[in-house]
DNA sequence: CTGAAAGCGCTAACAG
DNA sequence: CTGTTAGCGCTTTCAG
């Protein structure tokens, strides 16, 4: 029914190994005989059929990404920089958002079991261990956003320094009790947020005191709070209220492991009557367009570059077809606003 | 190098269309037969091959989408939707994010020109005339999200009558002097949203004040009011300062056409010193999350509920091979919270 | 029920 | 340069 490179052939009087080398490109025809095949496919409307394409190359042209249903700038500047890249080597993008890590599982399974994608991006997900073996013995090319991993590809942003430098520019404005928010501690991120936070305290010679501490998986466990693996306004707001009532043993500084977790912890100070500065400095993590409005300071993550290194390099392992592992690590950036300045005392 | 049907067949002594038969739960295989294929299967790791079954089947298993490249919850919670619905079909979803108009035709074209899904789904956007008929000629199952069309499967929300609701409530509350912010005004939707609010205060015997409309395009052209089609923050903010500068003449209540717009506004009327919903009442569009935490009366829209409806409609018209055309609407629902009250007077 | 054979539409040697 | 031929891996008749 639907016109095929067979049609094309006969109505261009050549054979269909011709016609195939006017589609491809290939040097090895003669400009007269290509405008010949080019005018028969252009009258007959002839369109490739990509599936039988891909079954005689074995090449699929589609990487899959797999990524947790989070709203947010951070994921859509990701996936900007993916397709950025994506588009430049003329993939597609298959992407599969998953809510419950069972389903990552199953997802998995199901990447393996059918080749249909010639690489695959894991994004802000921890990848079983089991199933790590499937994908090196598939020899599916995979690269970790988001995440760290030491047998497979990763790049992710460097957390640990980031949360550190945001720490430092608190200290360095004369905070000495500076607390910190966070979403559910389990996740490789947040953990290394802490750390970061935790190390500038140290070699400030300030003291972390744990009541200062405060992370989503501390509070409530309503879907509000918890969504979005506690990265999220409400729980920012919780959290700092929580702070608040420490009344004169409060921190007078507060680094939060992400914006909008930085958001709700200045709106629950404006709600105490607490001015930003003033009575209370707040510094982000992220740079969401929000912040920018509210006038938050925050350390930069680049996630866009994220989106396309990681393309830039699944393509790099599926063309080399090397086993080589990789791992990256971007630096944040500091951008200064007005949520930020010198401590009252 | 990769194990094949072949090679199972051999395995387990028996044709290359037993195999065949067995994966697909086929009823003409005797249960015996069938176990012996599935332990050869398992032996040898064998993994069905797509595109070979693709190739043969003519069936590609996966939808497209494209989009406009815009964060927020009203496209996450439909491709929330959207991947439920596709699920359950067992079908794949390819996105492609679109930042410029004319990136929509060149995939457009793409997709035309290469058979890589079995539907298409556009969503908030115009498609322009010539490739409707391609579209069609082509016979691609179509369905356009948030958009009405005459010509193809649409979908979308009750724009007008959303506003038109959103308007009267406000009336309701005593209010008389009801301004209007709106992103770019060329949308549909943003087009429909403001044929609502006439309506409404029409109806109402109201006039309506040309300098009591305004939309983004009517403001500056920086890259921060015009992202997102107008429907930011940013000019939200701007939008509501204009309108305050009319002093007395000033609305006292404001249906903005997006909740993020009226957040703006919002944020806006703070810096003016004005109390919200004392001195000015305010209803946005959409019940994203930051609508309930900045309790901002809304009409809600089903955007989750959109997303699956879109791809039912879409399997439908691939299953049944139907060249019928339908157009839903979905209705929205009013959301109420403390950002409208009674009018001052 | 089951095996054999004929494609699906295209690419990639291989001879000319 | 170009036509022919052999697959790519799977589904689907069509005879048994």
């Amino acid at each position: 029914m639907s016109v095929t490179i067979y049609d094309v052939a006969r109505r261009a009087g050549v054979g269909i190994g011709t016609v195939s080398r006017a589609i491809n490109g290939s040097p090895q025809i003669r400009p007269e005989t290509k405008q010949r095949v080019m005018d028969a496919i252009r009258e007959l409307g002839y369109t490739p059929h990509t599936m039988a394409k891909r079954l005689a190359t074995k090449r699929i042209g589609i990487i899959a990404a797999i990524m947790p249903f989070y709203t947010g700038h951070f994921y859509q500047e990701l996936l900007r920089g993916i397709q950025k890249s994506l588009t430049e080597f003329e993939y597609d993008l298959l992407v599969h958002f998953v809510d419950k890590p069972e389903k990552l599982n199953a997802y998995l399974d199901r990447t393996l079991s059918e080749k249909r994608c010639d690489g695959l991006l894991v994004i802000s997900m921890d990848i079983p261990e089991e199933y790590v073996d499937q994908l090196q013995n598939a020899r599916l090319p995979v690269v970790v956003v988001d995440r760290g991993h030491d047998r497979l590809d990763c790049i992710q942003v460097e957390n640990e320094r980031g949360a550190y430098l945001a720490t430092q520019h608190l200290i360095r404005f004369g905070h000495h009790k500076i607390g910190m928010i966070s979403g559910n501690r389990h996740s490789e991120p947040a953990k290394q947020r802490y750390q970061g936070y935790a190390r500038a305290m140290r070699e400030a010679g300030l003291t972390v005191k744990p009541e200062w501490f405060i992370s989503a998986d501390m509070l409530e466990t309503t879907p509000k709070i918890q969504q979005n693996d506690g990265f999220n306004i409400h729980a920012g707001r919780v959290a700092m209220k929580r702070l608040l009532q420490m009344g004169e043993e409060r921190p007078t500084a507060i680094f939060a492991a992400s914006d909008i977790l930085a958001i709700g912890a200045m709106r629950a100070a404006n709600e105490a009557g607490l001015r930003i500065p003033d009575d209370l400095a707040v510094i982000g993590f992220d740079d969401i367009e929000l912040a920018d409005y509210l006038s938050l300071t925050t350390m930069q993550q680049p996630m866009y570059e994220m989106g396309k290194m990681a393309v830039d390099r699944i393509m790099e392992k599926i063309e080399a077809e090397t086993e080589e592992v990789r791992q990256f690590r971007l630096t944040t950036r500091l951008i200064e606003r007005s949520s930020t300045r010198q401590a009252g005392r």
